[in-house]
DNA sequence: GCTTTACTTGGTCATTTAGCCAAGTAACGT
DNA sequence: ACGTTACTTGGCTAAATGACCAAGTAAAGC
């Protein structure tokens, strides 16, 4: 039962969400040097095994990544070639932000 | 009380949050074009007075939005010019996506 | 100084999200 | 066929988010 009536708001706003988490923005940073496969990301992140499954599937639901099995491993990859420059982007916000930050 | 002690991940996933909501998304789309007060913002998105302020507030506390107060409105301003590009790239993948949606 | 306008802030409640554990599935090894 | 590995899915609970109403503040107008 995929949303059928989603509006182009919502289309975007899946895609945000997908990246507003910080396990899921630190793996789809990892994988913009390619592919990698569930456990990998899992030993990234820390987080139980079913947790990182989930988030995987709340960015493949959005269109961000693509699944594929290959023996007993599940890949994964970035749908999207443009991470890097949304990222930089979001940086100079950050940046911009923590003029002086405590540190 | 400023949290002190972000990391980088979190301030990045603090911006991305900022965006990821309809009614931010919809108003940070419109302040391309320039600022606007709060009003215009609340007859954009036809929500509460309180409840615009409350989404101007996290995207400002993000580093996304300048406020500036002239009489009696409170103006609001992008502090990144780099909206349309993320946009741009979000928009790609949704397309992507939605390869054959229900329309 | 009192009222009005344009907000912000506090409080409460409903909804969504995120985490873990446990159970289920699918491919491989023996 | 049976066990093991590598996941996914279901269920539950705790925490975060979002919406509205009500109350507070600050500038302007009379």
């Amino acid at each position: 039962m995929s949303k059928s009536s989603e509006t182009e708001i919502e289309r975007r706003v899946a895609v945000i969400k997908a990246l507003a988490h910080p396990s899921r923005l630190v793996m789809a940073e990892a994988l913009q040097e390619g592919e990698k496969c569930v456990c990998d990301l899992r030993d990234l992140v820390g987080a139980d095994l079913s947790t990182v499954s989930k988030h995987l599937a709340v960015m493949r639901d959005a269109g961000l990544l693509e699944m594929e099995k290959r023996g007993l491993n599940v890949f994964y990859r970035l749908k999207c070639p443009c991470l890097v420059t949304f990222l930089e982007c979001v940086d100079s916000l950050a940046v911009t932000k923590g003029k002086r930050r405590v540190r």
